[in-house]
DNA sequence: GTCTATATTCCGATAGAC
DNA sequence: GTCTATCGGAATATAGAC
């Protein structure tokens, strides 16, 4: 693990903050240094590359899973706990900044990707997949969901959709996530049945 | 409508391939004049501008739309034709280009975007919502679909799941967004029953 | 660790010849 | 309509002082 400096930390949340709103290719080094009141070539010094620093925002990501994980190996939370964490993590009301998530950007701005970058990236989808399939299948074992086929597919349906949903937001709209959120959850838990006409 | 000339619409047809593959903020002028064998201001004089360049592109999908729009009217085609149609948009099984959607573009390049595109985009975004509506509702009162809950709901549950899974797989395969489809399928129509364990 | 200064490359855009 | 040539600006990145 690299050295937790106040300055290293600041600008990987601004990097993380800039690559979530404008993409990987649409933010600059000096987009970076004017608000933390430094020089480009102080980020820099603790990124050398562009690359280095996606690949860092990629793999605090990453960490922040690991996080979730323990978790969940602990046992303290029930399925439907962790599916509605990881909803709110796209859906959170207070996300006035609009970004994207992190597999949003590392899939939109895919061919502009280093490709450092995309191997951080394919490790962090496995993980996230790994992740929901596992919070899926014991939540149909405990009878909080409701889903057929295997929990691999259902996992990729509940990614695509809400990282699509949070692109849309931003162009028609929260109540369009919310709407698209209410649906999935509908789909999913065994205790709501809008079905029908 | 703006002369159809065979320059300009080989410079749309390549900014639309580039628009879709690297974004907006992702491509330049030299990338549209090289394989064309001309040079960037003979670009510049067909589209004054890259919003001016964007915003044709965008406007080509609406025209594109509207002639869709014109085969929905004459009633030659099933809903459930119809939604293969638009399905198949995002999951042909040649995207070996792995382009984004059109309101994929729009919405993950959103604030690098000019606001003559957002603008646009945003009746883009307002067409192909009417649209599907159209389709869903009118499949919905012929027995083809089953879904409960305002179709407008529907469609942007449609709309998200399939932008997603086209971004999604550019990093996991064309397997993921066939998996994603089939299961789109089975919530929709009426006569696939997979539910249950 | 942060600075100034700069090298290099690329971009969007324009002027003016043909 | 397309060309050559170029402007002005911004980007990533590096060298070397402090």
């Amino acid at each position: 693990m690299a050295p937790k400096t106040d300055t290293r930390e600041k600008i990987l949340d601004e990097a993380e903050r800039l690559l979530g709103s404008r993409g990987y290719s649409g933010f600059s080094y000096h987009d970076i240094s004017e608000p933390l009141g430094i020089r480009n070539a102080a980020v820099h010094y603790h990124f050398p590359t562009k690359a280095d620093l996606g690949v860092a925002v990629i793999e605090r990501y990453r960490s922040l899973l690991r996080c979730a994980e323990e978790e969940f190996g602990a046992g303290r939370a029930t399925p439907r706990d962790l599916l509605e964490g990881y909803i709110q993590f796209f859906a959170r009301d207070d996300c006035e900044t609009q970004t994207l998530c992190p597999m949003g950007v590392l899939t939109s701005d895919y061919f502009n990707l280093p490709e450092a970058m995309l191997e951080t990236g394919r490790r962090l989808e496995k993980e996230v997949s790994a992740w929901l399939v596992g919070i899926l299948e014991s939540g149909r074992d405990s009878g909080d969901f409701r889903f057929g086929g295997p929990a691999e597919e259902k996992a990729l349906l509940v990614m695509a959709t809400l990282q699509g949903a949070r692109q849309l937001a931003r162009m028609i709209g929260h109540d369009a996530m919310r709407s698209i959120v209410d649906q999935l959850r509908d789909e999913l838990y065994a205790d709501t049945e809008t079905r029908a006409a």
